[in-house]
DNA sequence: CTTTAATTGCAATTTGATTGCAATACCGGT
DNA sequence: ACCGGTATTGCAATCAAATTGCAATTAAAG
């Protein structure tokens, strides 16, 4: 109980901090992603909140919402759905940092030391201005 | 024209070999997919196949059976849309070799050069085995 | 408490992907 | 060259995820 107003409290802070409006529904939303294992999709997170009587379209919104001020990272593990994630506290939100994301278990882990080769970074400089970097692949939990 | 001739045999017998019926729709689609440059999306290879009369489904179907015996790669580049590519001959299905995506345009460029400095290579094994590199920035015609 | 802009609920829409089924075309055997 | 069985096609319909429009509601600034 005093673990869930913890949570709560946290959550409450940490959407105001956002700038964005604190609400039950972004409170809800989450508390199930921080208590969630691994990326959940939009509809394991509506899941997770039936009953609460939150829109889908809500949620939706919300999650999108949570993404683009940094509190959740949105990924794409190949399956065609979005999954969203808690931003660990202090992780960097945007990914101006390599990513590591298993396809099997969606788990994103972040790289900071890796780099291309020198030579390779010319090749990519003669495509454009690289900001991202994304390696997929099967993590040894999941190997 | 003997050109296309060698192309069209190539895709006729590709396409035999790999246990499927020899039809136009199927050479048509080994044919766009063997001049891009690219990975095409399902829009892509339906567009440029505008005029052949050829239905979208009919081609979404033989770009998944391609995919199935092997003489296509479908990936997700993040955009939740699927992209088909030949599969070169003799590489193998799964190396996903390392793609461009501009966030701006969408444009996808393959990058078949690209690697990771050996140091990078091998801090990235400890996380587990990757199997596809992705670089996400802005190309030089939306820069 | 009032104001006002952000947020929600609901329904509808968009878009990529996929399917059911009758008609058609491929290909192996004769 | 012809035939028959079956893979494939065309067309319309469907599915699901993602997204939007808008009026009603609500958080939070003053």
């Amino acid at each position: 109980m005093t673990n869930q107003n913890n949570e709560q409290e946290w959550a409450r802070s940490a959407i105001q901090e956002a700038g964005l409006r604190v609400t039950m529904a972004r409170i809800a939303t989450l508390e199930v992603l921080n208590t969630a294992s691994m990326p959940l999709t939009h509809a394991e997170v509506n899941q997770a909140l039936q009953g609460r009587g939150f829109d889908k379209a809500t949620v939706f919104r919300n999650l999108n919402d949570l993404v683009s001020v940094g509190l959740l990272r949105r990924s794409e593990l190949g399956d065609h759905v979005w999954r969203f994630e808690l931003i660990a506290e202090g992780e960097h939100p945007d990914a101006h940092h390599p990513h590591f994301v298993c396809v099997d278990c969606g788990t994103v882990s972040c790289l900071h030391e890796i780099e291309l080769t020198r030579k390779s970074k010319s090749m990519s400089d003669q495509i454009g201005k690289v900001t991202e970097i994304l390696l997929r692949g099967h993590c040894h939990e999941c190997a």
